[in-house]
DNA sequence: ATCGTTGCAAAATATTTGCAGTTGA
DNA sequence: TCAACTGCAAATATTTTGCAACGAT
């Protein structure tokens, strides 16, 4: 098995609820200050622990981070799909599924003014899925 | 005006062959230690500065990475559709476009073993387009 | 000659971790 | 009880920056 048993703890229902109560997309730093009214002595850590833990169990969604929050780079500036896997975070492409995804984005957003994009796409890779 | 005279430097054109060399997306210091085999001086924070000045120029795309590198948090846990813009780095929600693009993404994906995953959409968001 | 760029080292930013005490189940 | 959890502080990891020397134009 693997999963440890969880506890209930009133820091984790805090964090949990106060990201619920926004929309801005807080990050850590940002919602430990909300939390913090609350919960005056909550430190930074218990906050980046328990959105660790929220996010394995499924509560939260992490974005923008990859493992080590280290920034991946691409040589290719052409449009095209990507998929982070969210087992090994390695980053690939997915040029094969692209042109059919590519129109449905463009003609879709077109009508919401947004100019220019890119696509990152979370899963787990082919890779991963065999090998365990 | 705005951008500033730039020059075409050995460093940052090792740095781009060397990116174009490979589709592993690798991180600023994979990217560092594959240019020192070239260029032995080189320093980690000439790569950073040179991928900056890159992604400005449109030759490279940053991926999974914001301002100042910091995770941003989501507390619905539904796949749903988000717009990083490229300008403030605001995350927003685009849950009107959900629907439509959510089902395509889904039935493409399905056939490549893809069985989780979220979209993060770069571009430039309407504030932004509309205020400067 | 000018000024964008570099290497180096230090600073800034973001996240993780060791530890001893606390607490939910 | 007792292991998961906490606060705190120190450690790591990632990225940025100041500065004097360098080099492309």
């Amino acid at each position: 098995m693997s999963a440890t048993q969880r506890r209930n703890t009133r820091q984790r229902q805090v964090v949990l609820e106060e990201l619920r109560a926004t929309r801005s997309h807080p990050t850590a730093g940002e919602l430990y200050h909300s939390v913090r009214d609350r919960l005056p002595r909550i430190s930074l850590g218990t906050v980046y622990r328990n959105l660790d833990i929220l996010q394995e169990t499924g509560d939260v969604i992490r974005l923008a981070g990859c493992v080590g929050q280290e920034a991946r780079y691409d040589g290719n500036p052409e449009p095209h799909l990507h998929l982070q896997c969210q087992r090994c975070q390695r980053v690939c492409d997915l040029d094969t599924v692209l042109p059919v995804l590519d129109d449905l984005v463009g003609s879709t957003l077109e009508g919401h003014g947004i100019d220019g994009y890119h696509v990152i796409l979370r899963g787990v890779c082919r890779h991963c899925r065999n090998g365990g």
